[in-house]
DNA sequence: TTAGGGTTAG
């Protein structure tokens, strides 16, 4: 014998289409049960959150209950934090605390999880203050809700905090500040928490390798990326397609091409769409563009449909390995199969054409943009115009970034260089002046080496390493050796007021070199040397890192903010265009 | 009754 509310709830549990929503909705009302009953509120939640639901036709039904309950409300938030449009959770969330019915726990979560989605560290803060208050912290799920919106917001202090004084926490709660470290600029803290956590006897689970792999990947460090891929096949989780496209992604980034293909070959898994993007983006960061050419085809040959990232990893890997008329072919078949091309590819176009001498083509293209053009298609101009020695074009470029704002220092270095090589000093001047009076932005550039599985981190001219002695000498024999090999500093990619020995000086200590050096002596002979910089790796850094892999006979590898150079004999795998 | 953590670009 089934109560009314036990048929009732059968009857829910059997709505899978909104029409199934609405005539339930009916019958409550018929029964005269729509203000009263629980099942009001299944139905409003149903409505809101399911994939066959309808957040609006829920704010009907809604709108259509005299005294909604917390529950009520509930329903309604969760909706909309999921939404396209999270902030309204946080609009409803303020409403609800103007009337009778107060937030509980859930209200907050809900709320929470919108202002992680919009990364509104304001409004978590003031619900934390709220929670205070209500009593609600010593809930583990809500303490790790609140610790993800910290942390995806960037506040990593106040993450870990909040970490630290929790009393209970269990593996979403390290997962969650791990992933929060990794994506933020603490990667190497991610590590650290990473092994903190297998000391404390903890079991690391997908989503915590997930977090730690990136952290990886960030820090380039294949030591400890080995560590991982170890545990990894300990507990098999090699079946998991989300663990091995982060796998492919670390090795690739931390430069092992070799073993990124191992992985994406043998997986035991189905390949997503992310496997093939992944892989691809791999291949064009390391320079293989024609193999990342044939995998965008077998991609196609197996059914798995390209989409945007795709194609941008396509273009990029044709960009990396100047296959200029490859990618232009590229470009339009991207627009014929109808995915959009967003700025980043028009970005890519750019470039090609720029790297093909098109310069006027190119000007063209951003010009006739269907979108806001970005700094980076104005810098990608400005760098092919330096390439090729177009005053001109480089004028607008510059007079374009000056007035979208850009204050970056790199953009005037460009224009100085496109100057300087046209023996303008007098405009080399002016810029130099320029860039004194407007405060002009630098980031520092610093660069990574791992040694034994210790990273090793320098700033330019930097002499905190113990060791600085040793390595500023040993770059002095460096600088004695490559002049005897006809090296001339390229003193126009350093732009201070400083006389041309200074400007030598300035250059032999950019963070690549003190990490090249310091590989040099303390890594054994044979040995490849592999560096990080932030940044784009520097002219100079290049032409010298060239001749310290032929004179000492040392595969050099260095990845840079856009892709990995590979140093050997004298010559590098970007074909001297990056 | 209902909650939290996840891979590619940028």
């Amino acid at each position: 014998m089934h109560t009314p509310m036990a048929f009732l709830d059968t009857l829910l549990n059997k709505c899978a289409s909104l029409g199934h929503i609405k005539q339930f909705q009916a019958q409550l009302v018929t029964l005269g049960l729509f203000q009263f009953c629980t099942s009001r509120t299944k139905l409003l939640e149903l409505c809101a959150i399911s994939p066959f639901g309808s957040l609006d036709y829920a704010g009907e039904i809604f709108s259509r209950i005299e005294s909604p309950t917390t529950n009520d409300w509930n329903a309604i938030i969760r909706g909309l934090a999921q939404s396209n449009e999270p902030r309204e959770a946080i609009t409803c969330y303020r409403t609800m605390s103007q009337i009778p019915q107060k937030p509980d726990a859930l209200t907050c979560s809900f709320t929470l999880k919108a202002c992680a989605r919009m990364l509104a560290l304001l409004e978590a803060k003031q619900i934390h203050s709220q929670l205070i208050r209500f009593g609600f912290q010593a809930d583990v799920l809500l303490q790790t809700t609140l610790l993800d919106v910290y942390a995806k917001s960037g506040d990593l202090d106040n993450a870990q905090q909040l970490f630290d004084e929790m009393q209970l926490r269990d593996i979403a709660t390290w997962n969650v500040l791990i992933a929060g470290l990794a994506q933020g600029s603490r990667p190497y803290d991610a590590l650290v928490l990473f092994h903190q956590m297998r000391r404390e006897r903890l079991r690391p689970n997908e989503v915590t390798v997930l977090g730690a792999l990136s952290a990886c990947s960030q820090l380039g460090s294949l030591h400890e990326g080995k560590m991982v891929h170890l545990y990894v096949q300990e507990e098999q989780m090699d079946t998991n397609v989300q663990v091995c496209n982060a796998l492919i992604d670390m090795f690739a980034k931390c430069g092992s091409i070799d073993k990124a293909c191992d992985v994406f070959y043998t997986m035991r898994c189905q390949k997503s769409l992310v496997s093939w993007n992944t892989m691809i983006m791999a291949l064009a960061l390391h320079g293989h563009g024609a193999h990342a050419l044939d995998l965008f085809a077998c991609m196609r040959d197996a059914g798995v449909h390209p989409d945007a990232v795709t194609y941008l990893a396509a273009l990029c890997a044709c960009n990396h390995s100047g296959l200029v008329s490859d990618g232009l072919q590229l470009f339009q078949s991207m627009v014929e199969s109808g995915v959009r091309p967003n700025v980043k590819h028009y970005g890519s176009l750019v470039d090609l054409l720029g790297r093909a001498g098109r310069l006027e083509e190119a000007y063209q293209v951003i010009t006739s943009l269907p979108m806001v053009p970005d700094v980076v298609l104005w810098q990608s101009l400005l760098g092919a115009c330096k390439t090729y020695g177009n005053v001109e074009l480089a004028e607008r470029a510059s007079r374009a970034l000056v007035e979208m704002g850009s204050n970056s220092c790199g953009d005037f270095v460009l224009l100085s260089n496109v100057y300087a090589s046209q023996a303008r000093w007098t405009d080399v001047g002016k810029i130099r002046d320029a860039m004194k009076n407007r405060d002009v932005k630098k980031i520092p550039g610093f660069s990574f080496i791992e040694v034994e599985g210790v990273i090793h981190k320098f700033l330019n001219g930097d002499k905190n390493h113990s060791k600085w002695r040793e390595i500023y000498s040993k770059l002095d024999e460096i600088g004695l050796r490559i002049k005897a090999h006809g090296y001339v500093p390229e003193t126009c990619f350093v732009l201070h007021d400083i006389g041309e020995e200074d400007k030598e000086q300035a250059l032999y200590y950019h963070s690549e070199k003190l990490a090249v050096a310091f590989g040099l002596i303390s890594m054994r002979c044979g040995t490849p040397i592999q560096v990080i910089k932030n940044l784009r790796i520097c002219g100079d850094c290049h032409v010298v890192i060239k001749l310290i892999s032929k004179i000492y006979d040392r595969e050099i590898i260095v990845r840079d903010r856009a892709r990995f150079h590979r140093f050997k004999e004298g010559f590098c795998s970007c074909g001297d265009y990056w």
